[in-house]
DNA sequence: TATGGACCTTCCCACCATAGGAAGGTCAAC
DNA sequence: GTTGACCTTCCTATGGTGGGAAGGTCCATA
């Protein structure tokens, strides 16, 4: 049995976001000892991995009870937890759309930006000159 | 002179995020008529689009004003601009990256995945560790 | 002139996920 | 037995945004 520190040491969760996973729900309470100190096992660290890691992959942390229940309900369809994948990899793709059109937008601006020590900027003109309803 | 509702209209930032922007600094305090109303004029209008456009492609709040004492000073020099601007290409570029990192990862795994009625599941095996169960 | 509704004001709360810190208790090593 | 590293709970902040309550204001219409 640890720590929540040696349990954050194994698992790669800060034992602050331990405890928050624990408030919020997400991970049933741990066990404690007599003076309080909350205990963990290698079976506690593993969904403390688990977590860890799906987090790595940018399911929000509601996603992340989602596949934990799958993940303990030994007769779950492959397929449910296929649909959260796929749904992720589509939040994915839409957010690196906005986000590649953003850069793109800026690159041109910055292509056509001098940026010499004259006052003369394109990006700040078309900031200023943004058309929304006037 | 407009209300802060048609000036919200007018620019495309909500009435809460322009209090929001003026308590916060980013903009200077609305002038304000005789019952205590925010007034605005075109010239208002113009910086609240200034920073729409800004959020728009990504800058955080504490470059869109950078971004915006650039504008105010008729002096300064486009390389300045420039390179926040691409100081934020370099930002996206890198949020991009690792978005790409976690979609490729889970695209491998959704194909690894029989996604029937089975409860064979890479995915959760991979999440939990190598082990599905616990 | 009165009233109603559409606007405005300030203030507080919520979100998500994470980090920091203070105040106080506990454990283990030396 | 003291010291230092750990634990506990509780509060705060972050970044931006939305929601809403309680109360004041403005304008048009009845």
């Amino acid at each position: 049995m640890m720590n929540i520190g040696e349990a954050a040491a194994a698992s790669g969760v800060s034992a602050k976001m331990i405890r928050y996973y624990e408030e919020t729900g997400l991970i049933p309470p741990a066990g404690r000892t007599g003076a309080g100190y909350r205990t963990y096992g290698p079976k506690e660290v593993q969904i403390l991995r688990f977590v860890r890691r799906a987090r790595d992959l940018g399911f929000p942390m509601e996603k992340v009870g989602d596949l934990l229940a799958l993940w303990r309900d030994r007769s779950r369809a492959s397929a449910e937890v296929r649909r959260l994948a796929e749904d992720q990899v589509a939040a994915l793709t839409a957010r690196i759309r906005e986000m590649e059109e953003m850069k793109a937008t800026l690159e041109h601006l910055v292509h056509a930006c001098a940026g010499d020590e004259r006052p003369d900027c394109p990006i700040l003109a078309d900031l200023g000159g943004g058309n929304c309803r006037t």
